[in-house]
DNA sequence: TAGATTGTTAATCGATTAACAATC
DNA sequence: TAGATTGTTAATCGATTAACAATC
């Protein structure tokens, strides 16, 4: 398996989920890194920054092709262009936001996401009292009008905030409308055909994730502090429903 | 290694972290499970609900001890219970919120939060203007009070939904008046003592990692449309900066 | 050239899946 | 008892780390 230089880089295939979800964090580390000014760096410095082995980053990147160079490292300006057209940064994403809740807006508000070529063309709620309200320079309309919107317009992205119990068949309306892909922060699966793009964002699975692990320290903290007496506890086996 | 039946529990360590993160949907499917009115279920039905292997999900309970039984399957109630206990959703969790824009707003407004148990104490903003004002029942009050707030007040969490600039500040503030665990929503990483738990949710980085997807999906269709002519592309070895 | 640092292979580690004996 | 299904071990698969030759 030697000498498969020239090839290595139409594939665009295989990558693996993990070096995936990497990709914006050293986007964003490189980002602050262009911004303080510097030019170069090396696997090794910017393996002890992010917390990463270096080897690990080294990796990750050759995925992609060859982005260093040796004795020198990376270009800092260079792997960010690079890394922000591999996550599709350098295109114009069209979005619409459907629910006009708090974290609709929050999200509509976002400047960041305009910065980086997702561009609100419309939100939509059923509420009838926010129909016509502006929201970061855009208007709120009805949910009723969603189909015709997609009809129209080009729209890759859709940003699902509305609450459980409407999000399943609004994901179906967008996906019957041609939509490309769902951010979907319900808190259910969408049952979605294999080639709509879902990412889910379950922020209450977050927020228990968060509370696993503050309960496990505490637990680890009283272990300490009662040192023996690990006996008794759990003796409930055979049990029958 | 036989007969390690009578232990098995109190360890409570070493746990993967794969298999933690995958526990809030299982408590979720339980849920609905329940409300279903469904008593029982198998391994293998869950799996099929789920889109996960039965192995898997017999495999990841099995860590923290035996909740079937063999020739029944689970208990769905017990097992929803069992695994909120796991997930510290049996206890309180006093919580606050730095940030009264839109995010904290949403966060704050999300009612499933205190059905688990995550109770909001307190929001924090420094804009005077929203001084006083009333959000889901809690009043918020200026950053300034927030250190003197967590020495009069047992908080767990803090919820951190402020811009990145004042983010890093503000998340001493809590270390130093003792905060056991930050949910942070700002986009950088935290610089924390290993004793305070943070679980982070960077939405441009999962707004990010939805565009790769995209692109990655739209660039396989347009392979298929090419079929060949492959060759070309990419020659840019040996380039120097 | 000598030094630095990548690209890349090999070794290790961890997580998932398969298989089946134990047992309800 | 026979059938179902778990708990658990072993096999496979994938991801991370280590090591070093290639090369700028």
């Amino acid at each position: 398996m030697e000498g498969h230089k020239g090839d290595g880089f139409v594939e665009g295939k295989g990558i693996s989920k993990a070096v995936i979800k990497r990709l914006p964090r050293y986007y964003r580390y490189l980002g602050e890194l262009m911004e303080d000014g510097m030019e170069r760096i090396s696997s090794s410095d910017l393996s002890e920054k992010m917390h990463v082995t270096a080897s690990q980053i080294r990796q990750d990147l050759n995925n992609f092709g060859g982005f260093g160079q040796q004795g020198y490292g990376y270009n800092i300006q260079f792997l960010y262009e690079e890394i922000g057209k591999i996550l599709g940064l350098d295109k114009q994403h069209p979005m619409i936001i459907l629910g006009a809740g708090n974290l609709g807006r929050a999200l509509a508000n976002y400047t960041g996401f305009e910065k980086r070529g997702f561009k609100l063309l419309g939100i939509f709620d059923s509420n009838p009292q926010l129909e016509g309200i502006c929201i970061h320079g855009v208007q709120v309309q009805m949910i009723g009008q969603l189909a015709a919107f997609l009809q129209e317009n080009r729209v890759e992205i859709a940003v699902l905030t509305l609450p459980k119990s409407r999000a399943g068949e609004m994901a179906q309306v967008l996906v019957d409308n041609g939509i490309k892909a769902i951010w979907n922060f319900a808190h259910l699966d969408l049952d979605v055909p294999p080639h709509v793009i879902v990412e889910n964002v379950h922020l209450s699975e977050s927020l228990m994730t968060l509370s696993y692990n503050l309960n496990e320290h505490q637990q680890k903290l009283e272990q300490k502090t009662d040192a023996k007496g690990s006996e008794s506890e759990h003796a409930s086996k055979g049990k029958i429903f």
